[in-house]
DNA sequence: CCGGTTTGTTGACTCAGGTCAAACCCTTTA
DNA sequence: TAAAGGGTTTGACCTGAGTCAACAAACCGG
């Protein structure tokens, strides 16, 4: 809805090593910078795409963090994924010409726009770029998977403690703390993704704290023991 | 590990309309006859790839039925799915040049080798199947979107009615019977691709039977009133 | 046809997480 | 400064699904 006219360039951008152009070659690099037509402001709480709508484009978030849901019209509601920087959101979108869920932003939040048919045409010169968004989509769906594991075989703390543990690793591999992080979302959200209630995800957070796992105020957590989080997901206690 | 040598064509497979050729043109059709390098039978309980094995190839179901599942060293096991002809399995090992899952074949099975990087080769001239690959992962990440949806907010009976309806309504795209279906996996199976135990798979069915709504002896299955089912996934009665 | 194994059903009991309700905290706006 | 309104925490209670156990039915190889 708000277009910017930048001249963008992933070949200069700061979010390269982990984005679309990962592991691309000085000169296949050069190739993707006509790939982004234009970048795109999202305000919090605004949706980029919505259920629906028209697909035309993967977008790349520059910055902020998304959450994308599936929301049916009986009521249920499912966090499907939180997304952040260098993250590609829009996927859903491909196999039936419209999106199949909502994406919404947390925080005001920058991307830049992809039209899907330059993905199709670039990456049919490119190898290396047709390459990538192969994995870009069985890492998806790889993803996935170990969600359906997480809400099909996970007690609550361990939900949690997974999703903690998915956060940070992340935001690591973008500079961020191992130990401290910022939740942009709600209890709520958090448990919707988790197949939880939001007194649940609440309780849990208590409890830890009582454990002496983690510091927790509001939305500021800070890890103070990772190794008891990694047990927890790694069921080391499963015994029977 | 038991390539035939026979001559295999997608122009003449009578799984063309379902399968990797879905709406290539006659031309671009011959193009595929290259894409499948071999068939390969699978006996049942017999895996076609395991977690941790190379990927080399995406496969083609062409007869027989898979289940594909996860299974972490902690004993935790998660079926991810359950596929049928037509569909297409291992896209995913391709983010990892690895397989991630595990895919067991629940009864006799052949399918259709097709070396990836050939896929990729071919698809960089038809475009047509380049939009097919594409679609194809988009609609697993969709699918698992609506799996998500499922384990983390319905109840037991919900997911047993969802679990039902895909699988007829899959099976009736092949010709088969809208209200008639032999299972081909256990009660634990089930459980586990819905996140719950056999014994409240067993009791879920059994309570469908007292309701009227199916008729069940052993593994097979026949819907009395579909309407019924489809009442319990749209949550009708989801109220307040 | 038999004995063993795998799969499925059912009952009794338990408990993790859901539900409902109250209170609290933090931010925003007037 | 207060009032309003999300978002969060905590308590008390309830329930749907898990657990454990016994048994029945189907399947399988010899």
């Amino acid at each position: 809805m708000n277009p910017q006219a930048i001249k963008v360039a992933c070949s200069n951008c700061n979010l390269r090593e982990l984005c679309m152009p990962m592991g691309l070659s000085d000169h296949d690099l050069n190739r993707l910078d006509d790939l982004v037509a234009v970048r795109r402001k999202v305000k919090r709480g605004d949706t980029l795409f919505t259920n629906g709508e028209k697909f035309t484009s993967l977008y790349a978030i520059r910055t902020g963090f998304f959450k994308t849901c599936l929301a049916t019209e009986d009521g249920r509601d499912q966090v499907t994924g939180f997304q952040m920087a260098g993250e590609i959101i829009g996927l859903d979108g491909i196999v039936n010409d419209q999106h199949s869920c909502d994406a919404i932003a947390l925080e005001d939040a920058e991307v830049c726009v992809m039209p899907f048919d330059r993905i199709e045409e670039i990456s049919r010169e490119v190898i290396a770029l047709q390459h990538h968004v192969h994995k870009i989509m069985s890492r998806e769906i790889v993803r996935e998977h170990g969600v359906m594991l997480l809400l099909g075989s996970m007690r609550a703390e361990e939900r949690l403690a997974a999703f903690l543990l998915n956060l940070v690793q992340r935001l690591n591999a973008r500079g961020f703390s191992q130990t401290e992080l910022v939740l942009r979302m709600t209890r709520e959200e958090i448990g919707s993704y988790l197949g939880l209630k939001l007194e649940t995800v609440s309780r849990t957070f208590s409890k830890f704290v009582e454990d002496g796992t983690l510091e927790v105020k509001q939305r500021h957590v800070r890890i103070l023991d990772t190794e008891s989080l990694q047990r927890l997901v790694n069921n080391t206690s499963h015994c029977h």
